[in-house]
DNA sequence: TGTACATCAGTGAACGCGCGTTCACTGATGTAC
DNA sequence: TGTACATCAGTGAACGCGCGTTCACTGATGTAC
């Protein structure tokens, strides 16, 4: 059942959308090849004519799932939507940092390689994010800000109380935004609550 | 083969002393029950007659690793040890929060208890060292230092570059310590490196 | 433009390996007398 | 305190299952004429 180069090239995009969601999800161990394909609407006999291996679907997809990014906003939006419980509930479209980076440790030289060019390119982002102070000052409050978030989200998604996890999310965004990384210095977090979970 | 009552506790710590590590080292799936055994000294086939399976370890494991955590000092110098490249380097002996909390949300519930209540002992101690402020204030400033520390870690070790792993490590010290988390606001960060790695 | 054939994307069965778990067995421990 | 026997911690082979990967096959695509 030979298909068209262009369908070619879309089962390829439709394998790395599923394997982004479906890693996020349940990690990379957790997911099985059967599994991506399945969700991509194939077989999995067909994975080998689009990737070498299961490790290169990893180390593709981390790359993939970094590609545009088109979050906008200042940083205080984007620190109030990162810890938010909609974000610490939602994994498989969640960022692929908070989901993956630990596991990325011990996975493949490419896997790590591309996922260490989405945390640079991030940080890059971020420290043009913040309000004000030099370069150097401003890139430090990016990394800073951009571990407690990521720090956050984990123990969040950790926590089995919800109310240790609603506390986790909050106190962080207040703790950032007091350290003066965005305007919103001034302004108390209010009590979020997650209806879910 | 028979062993005595007391020998058989030892082998029961021994055996919760080298998962520990393993797992650390290299997650909770990449270490087999065999693994565990050897480094215990021990044959597989044993196991059983500790543990109800390698979940029951798992959870075991973790209590067993948040159990005394004698470590001293103020939280300046915590920050410090905790953000040294030396901790980095270290995953075996490392804090089982920042090598397991990602791979732990996706594990069995009593896993989960068990970290989390890890990470509330954390929060607790934490929140006694920081210097100033109310209990809230305190209270939340563990929290985001926490937050920080942990996600530091972790991205310091998944980076593939050692320039920016440093500069993560670096970067998220000044900047914990700039928010008057600790006393030791005022001194800037040195630039250490690492032989290792 | 049509036709004939080579190519090759996808299918699904099968392979091989590793790992969690089980089990019959061993021999030292612990206990009853 | 000694002796006989039951208990049971540890051993190592074996089982069964799941998963990554391979492979013969299919039939639509793409191309040469």
């Amino acid at each position: 059942m030979r298909v068209t180069r262009e369908q070619m090239a879309e089962h390829r995009q439709k394998i790395l959308d599923s394997a982004g969601k479906l890693f996020r999800a349940k990690g990379f161990e957790a997911v099985t090849v059967a599994d991506v394909m399945q969700a991509a609407g194939l077989t999995h006999g067909g994975f080998y004519g689009h990737f070498k291996s299961k490790d290169d679907l990893i180390a593709e997809t981390l790359a993939h799932a970094f590609k545009p990014g088109g979050s906008e906003g200042d940083l205080a939006a984007f620190t109030r939507r990162y810890l938010s419980p909609q974000h610490r509930d939602d994994f498989a479209g969640g960022c692929p940092t908070a989901g993956l980076a630990a596991e990325t440790i011990r996975q493949a030289p490419a896997a790590r390689a591309a996922m260490t060019a989405g945390l640079r390119d991030t940080i890059e982002r971020l420290s043009r994010r913040v309000p004000g102070g030099s370069a150097a000052e401003r890139r430090k409050a990016a990394i800073g800000s951009w571990s407690a978030m990521v720090g956050a989200l984990v123990l969040a998604r950790l926590s089995d109380d919800l109310d240790l996890s609603d506390e986790i999310l909050i106190g962080t965004r207040g703790w950032v935004e007091e350290k003066g990384a965005t305007k919103a210095a001034a302004k108390p977090a209010r009590r979020v609550r997650s209806k879910s979970r």
